[in-house]
DNA sequence: TCCACTATCACTTTTGAAGCGC
DNA sequence: AGCGCTTCAAAAGTGATAGTGG
């Protein structure tokens, strides 16, 4: 997104100007870690793999291999419809450890579950929340400067898709692009000793369908590949802004008003607290059912077999429920 | 006829006010 | 009066589903 085009009014619009004139600080000092640090256990064991390099790296790759060895169906789609891996040329393990500012997913198993299936997010008129949501941690910024963090979603693709043959498929051209605001942390500006302190969450990001949303509401085309950045902006002593840019492929997904994919419908389920009504749809159905035989029209028998036909449900997943572990919801 | 989209439903979790005891 | 804890209702969030409209 070109900031400069940005027509936004108020204080933010000159902050936005300036952050379009920012110093851009190399790519090498960039390095967006997706060891998920779910539980303060894990957490910490991450920061001390930060710190030595080579067990850090070992990690990332120790993840990717057995991501990719326990699911030959892992695979994404570039524009001209070819197959590649995901994870065997992510940049989201990356090289640059020493002196490098370190953006580390939480929950990056999980995102990574799903962008294995096809992420799905579903938007709506009044704006939707993101499944998972977008936390992380940072490492190496300077304790004592003045740091912004910043929330965008961005195009991923130059491609509209379609859900055929129980993939996602490129159809044709992507239609322009909403004019969104980044959405900048409620708590910035801080110095980045704070930051640091503490996970860095954006659970209240929204996405909807209809223009003219508030702050914090992102306007997406259905059908249409996005993913996630994040740009953590450093104040300096002369009053410019130096800016380094996270974008995160891992939280790429495809917008969409309704699920396509049952497997990704399954997952959401099975990990969101908020959906836990509908992991034990049996009673659920029946609940509906009996309703619906109070009614004259409808004494249609139902049974349990054939509720569960019926049902996208399956039993509990113990692999993906246990991505859940350690998450403040449960 | 197809399919993206919307409104509504039942369900769970979260939130915050009220009440109570110390 | 102030604090901490519990209770409970309202609000918010979820996917499913039937209906609508282009």
């Amino acid at each position: 997104m070109d900031l400069r085009k940005l027509q936004v009014g108020g204080p933010f619009a000159e902050y936005l100007m300036k952050l379009a004139t920012h110093k851009p600080l190399t790519r090498d000092r960039v390095c967006v870690s997706t060891i998920s640090t779910t539980s303060p256990e894990s957490s910490d064991k991450s920061s001390s793999d930060m710190e030595t390099p080579s067990s850090y790296l070992d990690v990332c790759q120790a993840y990717a291999q057995s991501s990719s060895s326990g699911n030959s169906g892992r695979h994404s789609y570039e524009e001209d419809g070819s197959e590649k891996s995901v994870l065997g040329e992510t940049d989201d393990c990356i090289q640059q450890i020493n002196g490098a500012i370190v953006l580390s997913l939480v929950e990056a198993k999980l995102w990574y579950r799903f962008l294995e299936l096809g992420t799905e997010m579903i938007i709506n008129k009044t704006g939707r929340r993101m499944f998972p949501y977008l936390e992380f941690s940072l490492r190496g910024v300077d304790p004592v400067g003045l740091y912004d963090v910043i929330f965008d979603i961005i195009p991923a693709s130059g491609k509209c898709f379609k859900f055929l043959n129980n993939r996602w498929m490129p159809i044709g051209k992507k239609e322009d692009e909403f004019k969104n605001h980044p959405f900048k942390h409620p708590d910035s500006p801080q110095v980045g000793a704070a930051w640091m302190m503490r996970k860095i969450s954006f659970d209240k990001v929204r996405l909807s369908n209809k223009p003219g949303t508030g702050a914090g509401i992102f306007t997406l085309h259905t059908l249409q590949k996005y993913l996630v950045r994040i740009s953590i902006v450093k104040h300096e002593r002369d009053d410019e802004l130096s800016v380094v840019e996270f974008p995160i492929r891992a939280t790429t997904f495809i917008a969409v008003t309704a699920y396509n994919n049952r497997d990704v419908t399954k997952l959401k389920i099975n990990s969101n607290p908020y959906s836990k009504g509908f992991r034990f749809p049996i009673k659920r159905m029946r609940n509906q059912s009996v309703e619906k035989r109070n009614t004259p029209s409808d004494r249609t028998f139902v049974n349990d077999e054939e509720l569960k036909k019926r049902s996208v449900f399956c039993p509990i997943d113990h692999d993906a429920s246990g991505f859940s572990e350690g998450r403040k919801f449960s």
